[in-house]
RNA sequence: GGGAGUUUAGCUCAGCUGGUUUAGAGCAUCUGCCUUACAAGCAGAGGGUCGGCGGUUCGAUCCCGUCAACUCCCACCA
């Protein structure tokens, strides 16, 4: 078969992932294997997948590739996420653009829309994943909202409820008024803005007396319930028992005295608003003032504001400066920086609201979370980066909102009567049960109308991916569990990682996971975050097309060491595409040599050395890739294929075999070379799946795949063999360098003669030095030549003889260079050396070290002395 | 305000518990090459007082202190 120009990924890629499905390689049982289990950070069905996920998905597939291939049975489960408050946005954006309110919907009717649009965005990232070729087991598929999911997602609130780790209550909580929902402190996000800060005057009770007070929103003045100022601040001390008329509203409340108010911010003296605003809520419950909920959950000013009713806040806002104005009552107005709570999700301000929600008591659940990582049952990589984050977080972890006011998500299995007494179960049926023993009478009940915090789903994946609640103790849950690496972002690590290991102590009394692998952030080129409004957000099926899968994969894990934030830039993947082309390339050059094979004894015994030192090379990376991936250096050890494959095999090792190479190409070189090429294709193939597989199949005609084939225990090289190569390496590039400054063309052959105390270490490199230095002949210490140019390599003296006489000024520079170094060099060895102290305080073999360095730079200055003197 | 991290060549990063380091790699740059696998290539070169200052030490890119810049997390004072 005749092989294109260039290496062409489109078909290859198809053709092999189809191949590997119809093996089902990507398929995982239970056996006698361990097992290497993997589940997705599962992608929000919100749409489609973007870097940050190409990089997780990439660095997972590497894992389980690398682990499949070393003796595992590796399961990587696929699945999504329902993203409620998430989806339920896109959804709600979708019907309006058609024209459709969601509140002309059934709870029903709107569910039917949400479904649809999980099956065309989950289908969009489910082939995003194929084509980039994750090894995923496609019969594991999970989704977060599936009919046995969502049981268990009832069955462990039930559960918690009746532990009496879920309770009810009334509390302040962040309230998006665009989704019209509760928010947990983790969904809201803070942003620097510039506000102003409006000084309003409050008339004290029975006296011409005013209060002046600073608020950010006087909107919510018409829920103030009281004034406060410090009890240390004299200039309100003489106010101690007045009261405070409102403005606009003419209520009459306290003045209270706290320590809270800082006397030096503003005028020393803050209004209260209970209802709005989380301190002053604390203040309230402490001095027993009332709560006037202002605000309707769409954000527009509610009755009991009296004035403005229906206006939206910040339309009010500026109607009530107007009206404060106009009353006199407006001291000034200053510009304030800020920071506003937004929602993570609708992107609207937050505003605090008291109201009825759902919560899950987290202390209890922190501890054995936070034990784990403390004493290393759970490894997060890198480092500790993230332990004190981590730590501080389960130390100081508030009760958890988990009841949102939406549709799309499990509906909160509560079920209450006309009077508000309400019993928790799984099914209706249960309901009815409960409330009977409990109340002993019978009731019409209606089920709660909230739905579930998404997370509340999300942190049982690593269990009920394998029907762990559901189906305690079955064959999966007890063969898969705990899983051994988590790759995620760093984003979501209390969100998700946190309450992960939370539910996995809770109801597996185990890790979910030993490894956790954080990813950093994707950034475009230069260092901003990759959003749609900045048009930096690459499309990653269209990088795929134009470069194919493999340099993707290539191109996204070259850039980002573990933890650190990755700066995009497609000339990374255009290094990847680039290396595929040179791999094909060298296929090529196998497939002219294999079609000239045949017994050829002089090339055997000429490149007998060069497959030596390409053995012990490869064995030499191969123990170094281990090593790298046994610490999740991923990007390391794909650097470190990358320089063996370019430079020591393609470099070096097939120029090296062209030295005795004359007609006929030897059989058993051949086979040498094949079996070196193949070994280098399975250590890069988890990082690069279809190319490999296609290298591999077209090296030679393979029966097994290279995705199921076991890498084999592997010897420690040999140095001498690899230091040999290191001299060739060394006496090549001199001779090339010296060509270069001296102007003599690669095509003009030269003689050589090379001056050495130890001409056993050349015997084995003569015929490929002269090969590969163009050289018309090669003496080793017979007389040296006159008109030569002199090089010092190590110890030893090359003599570079060309056919025509040359200038050898150029040349004599560079001698002088040389040793002004290697004397400067020495100077610095010397003075360490000759100092008392560090002879007396140096470990030996430190001394020993710096004695060896000043032989070598006194052989190497005689060298180039000599050198000098016959120029 | 509290905490964590980063700062090494134009860019992205190595440098493994201080001594083969008067510091390495890839990319980019420059020079010369269509050398019979590859111009998506080959060969060669230039480029850094290791953020500043101070300390510990015989010796500091590495340890300590301090300052500066950047990044992230947490708390969120009207």
């Amino acid at each position: 078969m005749q092989l294109t120009k260039n290496y062409l990924p489109k078909a290859v890629e198809e053709r092999w992932y189809e191949h590997w499905m119809n093996k089902k390689y990507f398929n995982s049982k239970p056996d006698e294997r361990k097992a290497f289990t993997v589940v997705i950070p599962p992608p929000n069905v919100t749409g489609v997948l973007h870097m940050g996920h190409t990089l997780n998905e990439t660095v997972q597939d590497i894992l389980v590739r690398k682990a499949r291939m070393s003796g595992f049975n590796a399961c990587w489960v696929p699945g999504s996420d329902h993203a409620s408050i998430a989806t339920e946005a896109k959804v709600v954006q979708m019907l309006q653009e058609k024209g459709i309110q969601k509140s002309s919907l059934s709870r029903e009717e709107f569910l039917q829309y949400a479904f649809e649009w999980k099956d065309k965005y989950g289908g969009i990232i489910y082939n995003q994943i194929k084509k980039l070729g994750c090894s995923v087991d496609w019969d594991r598929v999970s989704f977060t909202m599936d009919d046995e999911y969502y049981a268990a997602v009832i069955k462990v609130f039930v559960d918690l409820f009746e532990k009496k780790m879920i309770y009810r209550g009334a509390r302040m909580i962040n309230w998006d008024t665009v989704a019209k929902t509760a928010l947990s402190d983790e969904e809201v996000e803070y942003k620097d803005v510039e506000g102003t800060l409006y000084y309003v005057k409050y008339a004290v009770e029975n006296s011409n007396e005013f209060l002046t007070i600073a608020t950010q929103r006087p909107e919510t003045i018409m829920g103030d319930t009281g004034v406060c100022v410090n009890p240390n601040d004299e200039r309100y001390t003489h106010l101690k028992g007045r009261h405070l008329i409102v403005p606009l509203v003419n209520r009459k409340v306290p003045l209270i005295f706290d320590a809270y108010v800082d006397p030096a911010f503003g005028t020393g003296a803050l209004k209260v608003t209970p209802a709005h605003d989380i301190n002053d809520y604390n203040l309230g419950l402490k001095h027993h003032l009332g709560v006037i909920d202002t605000l309707n959950e769409d954000g527009t000013l509610s009755r009991e504001a009296e004035i403005f009713v229906g206006e939206d806040r910040f339309v009010a806002r500026k109607k009530i400066v107007e009206l404060l104005r106009e009353q006199g009552l407006l001291v000034k107005e200053e510009k304030y920086s800020t920071r506003l709570g937004y929602s993570q999700r609708t992107n609207s301000v937050v505003e605090p609201k008291i109201s009825t929600q759902w919560f899950v008591k987290m202390k209890d659940l922190a501890t054995p979370a936070l034990e784990a990582v403390v004493n290393g049952d759970i490894k997060i990589h890198p480092g500790d980066k993230f332990l004190a984050t981590y730590k501080y977080w389960l130390e100081n972890v508030k009760d958890w909102c988990i009841s949102r006011q939406l549709w799309w998500g499990q509906r909160i299995p509560a079920w209450y009567d006309a009077d508000g007494r309400f019993v928790v179960a799984e099914t209706e049926a249960e309901a009815h049960k409960k409330y009977e023993q409990q109340f002993n009478q019978t009731a019409e009940l209606k089920q709660d109308e909230d739905v579930l915090d998404t997370w509340f789903s999300s942190w049982l994946w690593p269990i009920q991916v394998f029907n762990g609640i559901t189906r305690p103790n079955n064959e999966d849950i007890r063969y898969y569990y705990p899983t051994s690496v988590l790759v995620t972002g760093q984003d979501i690590i209390f969100f998700w990682v946190a309450r992960m290991a939370m539910a996995g102590y809770e109801y597996m009394n185990q890790k979910p996971f030993s490894d956790v692998y954080f990813t950093g952030m994707v950034r475009d080129k230069q260092g901003r975050k990759m959003s749609k409004s900045l048009g930096n957000s690459p499309d990653l099926l269209d990088l795929i097309d134009r470069y194919g899968s493999d340099a993707v994969r290539f191109g996204i894990l070259i850039a980002s060491p573990a933890g650190n934030d990755l700066l995009f830039d497609e000339s990374s993947l255009e290094q990847g595409r680039n290396f595929t082309n040179k791999i094909w390339n060298a296929l090529k050059l196998t497939r002219m040599w294999q079609e000239k094979r045949g017994l050829n004894q002089q090339h055997a015994d000429q490149s007998a050395f060069a497959i030596t030192w390409m053995n012990n090379r490869l064995k030499q990376a191969t123990l170094l890739i281990e090593e790298q991936y046994s610490s999740f250096k991923l990007s390391e050890a794909l650097k470190t294929l990358y320089s063996l494959i370019w430079d020591d095999f393609c470099s070096w090792y097939l120029e090296w075999l062209k030295a005795g190479f004359n007609e006929l190409f030897d059989e058993e070189v051949y086979q040498q070379t094949c079996s070196v090429f193949e070994q280098l294709m399975q250590l890069l193939h988890p990082f690069m799946p279809f190319f490999t597989e296609e290298v591999y199949h077209l090296i030679a005609n393979q029966n097994d795949d290279l995705i199921v084939k076991q890498f084999q225990p592997v010897s420690s090289p040999s140095t001498d063999v690899l230091q040999q190569g290191k001299l060739l390496q060394t006496l090549i590039s001199a001779v090339r360098e010296s060509r270069a400054k001296n102007n003599i063309s690669m095509k003009e052959p030269v003689s050589l003669h090379i001056e050495t105390a130890t001409p056993q270490n050349y015997q084995q490199l003569l015929a490929i030095l002269k090969k590969q230095a163009n050289a018309k002949a090669l003496v080793l210490n017979g007389a040296a030549p006159d008109n030569a140019i002199v090089i010092a390599v190590e110890q030893d003296k090359i003599f570079i003889e060309p056919e025509n006489a040359i200038d050898t000024s150029a040349q004599k520079e560079e001698l002088l260079k040389d040793l002004d170094y290697q004397q400067n060099f020495l100077a610095s060895v010397m003075k360490k050396l000759s100092n008392e102290k560090f002879m007396a305080n140096a470990k030996a073999e430190v001394v020993a070290l710096e004695e060896k360095k000043k032989a070598d730079a006194e052989a190497r200055i005689k060298t180039i002395k000599d050198s000098l003197e016959m120029l």
